[in-house]
DNA sequence: AATGAATGAGGATTCATTCAT
DNA sequence: AATGAATGAATCCTCATTCAT
């Protein structure tokens, strides 16, 4: 009994090594430069055994990625908890911050969307695991939604659509995070992505003030 | 002397069939994923020619990125030269649609900064082309800024900064671009890009106005 | 005492199990195409276990070759205790009906010998087994010889070498059946292989009658 | 021009060459058991090389198989031309010999039936290929069949069903060549594999000649 | 006896780049 | 200048076998 559950639990710890080591790689590489002998390595585990728990190079990026949004849908949802003793104007720039901060940890999040885009992976992963990640993607724009929602009722708010703007804030805030990205275009234009998401995010919440 | 001339004429003619057929390629299965047979097939050129005009993949890659953006650039001074003509507000506009026609026709140029990010491309390339890249870009942005100067100027805006402004709706409309660039996201948000990224300037623009 | 006795009928089934899942799959996919893994999931057991009852892949395969000789041999024998009731040329006519019959439920039989021309086997399982299997084939043509010779004796067949033609017996019919193996090869044929088995067959023998 | 040509004439010959390395490994490992590897060794060339000329392992191989055929085929129209100068039954033997002298020098040709019958290699090659294969195998058994009739017509033979016969003929020959193939078999029957052919096609004969 | 996790050698295939013609 | 044949390093993935539990 006890030896099934122990099995259970070292294969899941496992399984989250070779994700860390794997998302220490990807970020660093990318994935198509990355070998599964890097992440192998990375993890202290032979090559084999990577393939013992993920079918494919791609479906290990992808499980990487699905955990990375993960971790940020358990920290929103914890924020939506507060929902009653904050603003919601205040919750946004709370989103923000928090945006900020996973962007920083794993900026590679960001560029998936270029091997999405040229249907690099889409045909070589479970589709189980692909809807799931699509799934956290809404998640998390459901929360920014919810909370403007809950500024709108509040009259804090215009009466906007709720989860357009969601989309603008979110889609707006990946894109300067982005642009600045680059060491040296941020040389280029003079200051640091921190200060520049600042800024936008002020400038859309401004706008969705109520007058 | 008129052989000289015709030659250097040839040549150039060339490169350009090569670029242009590089991004056809380029834009559809990416920068890992496309051979330099792929692109060779595509200018109806033997392998071996498409190296005596680029050194690299990388360099040909960076080469169509340059290219593209000097397109934009060509647009973006044309438009300058209507400052007297029209309104600020107006341009700021054209500028997005503009951005948005080019996005359309050129997405691929969005993801390239995957590639600088992971130092993908970066060691392959000839210095003078990786700083003509660069400084692309920048000028693309100082046409922004130029005009958003101009709108505060007229009072039409708030004593903004207007770099930084530019920055922002720059980089704002590149993230709602990226964002709804891949189908099935599109799907979950429910609206198409254009839509998302005229109500994205819009709260922007709103915000920068003179009250 | 009872407890080894039934251990040991324990072991000799499971053994049986084993080849007979092995059976399954190597006739599907051949030796070289077919996994431990694939025999362990048919048999329902885990890879390690294969390897307690055969100590390789290729001792496996030659144990499911061997008992499947063991099967032939064992109706054959039947067939040689009806030698008192029946004419040695329809005792002969049963053969290469039994003989079809294995055919069609082993196919796989017939293609082993390519294995063993090309030595692939022979270096990695038991000299013992190895010899098993031989014996096992000659005792198959040795009890077509015996009835062959029973026809001589009888008068009814010429008094030719009865060893040479019951090879010359075997081998050709071996040969027919394979060649339409083939789905596409009997259809360019145009006739089932059963068809062209009993009318070889019936040229032989009216080859080895007394005139 | 003849740059051209012989360009043309080079590569030919490249094929050639690299299709007798194969016959060499192929026929001494079997298909499975050779690597591409082995191939380029024996060829002296590179990897990459074969694979310029071959799409894949298996489309190598029936290459080989198909080339072989070819030769037989080549051989057995020459033999048609003697149609006038020799009788049917002098020419059936020829076939024979014709035949075994093909079956030392290729005895794989006979295990590709293994291959064929698991489906190991009709996905992987490109089917023009593949259907040259069975045209060529046709041609063989039509040559023999029109021998035959030839007989019939001449009133050597009994009016027998003509490709019938010659697929008992051709099977039969296959079948006594390849069970005598395997050293060890070969001792335990204790005769030649010739000897054994020459006196099953005398059988065979002997029972197709008018009375 | 049974399991199944881990290993790592092995092999097919691809592709950027070179170079002789 | 243009070609395209040749190269061989690089990489994904498989699978027979071992061994600790």
């Amino acid at each position: 009994m006890g030896v099934q559950e122990r099995r259970e639990r070292e294969k899941h710890a496992r399984q989250e090594a070779i994700l860390e080591a794997a998302r220490e790689v990807f970020f660093t590489k990318g994935l198509d430069q990355t070998t599964i002998d890097d992440v192998a390595e990375q993890a202290e585990l032979s090559k084999g055994t990577i393939y013992l728990y993920f079918k494919s190079k791609e479906e290990l990026y992808i499980s990487v990625f699905t955990q990375g949004i993960e971790q940020l849908t358990q920290q929103l949802n914890a924020l939506r908890d507060q929902f009653g003793q904050r603003r919601a104007d205040e919750l946004v720039l709370q989103i923000k911050d928090m945006y900020y901060a996973f962007y920083h940890k794993y900026p590679e999040y960001f560029y998936i969307h270029s091997l999405l885009y040229h249907g690099r992976i889409k045909g070589k992963i479970d589709p189980v695991i692909w809807a799931a990640s699509h799934q956290q993607t809404r998640i998390c724009l459901q929360v920014v939604s919810d909370i403007l929602q809950r500024g709108i009722d509040d009259g804090l708010f215009r009466p906007v659509d709720a989860w357009k703007a969601a989309n603008s804030l979110w889609g707006a805030a990946t894109g300067v995070m982005m642009m600045l990205d680059d060491e040296e275009h941020q040389q280029m234009v003079g200051m640091p992505a921190k200060e520049l998401l600042d800024y936008t995010t002020e400038l859309l919440i401004a706008s969705l003030r109520q007058l």
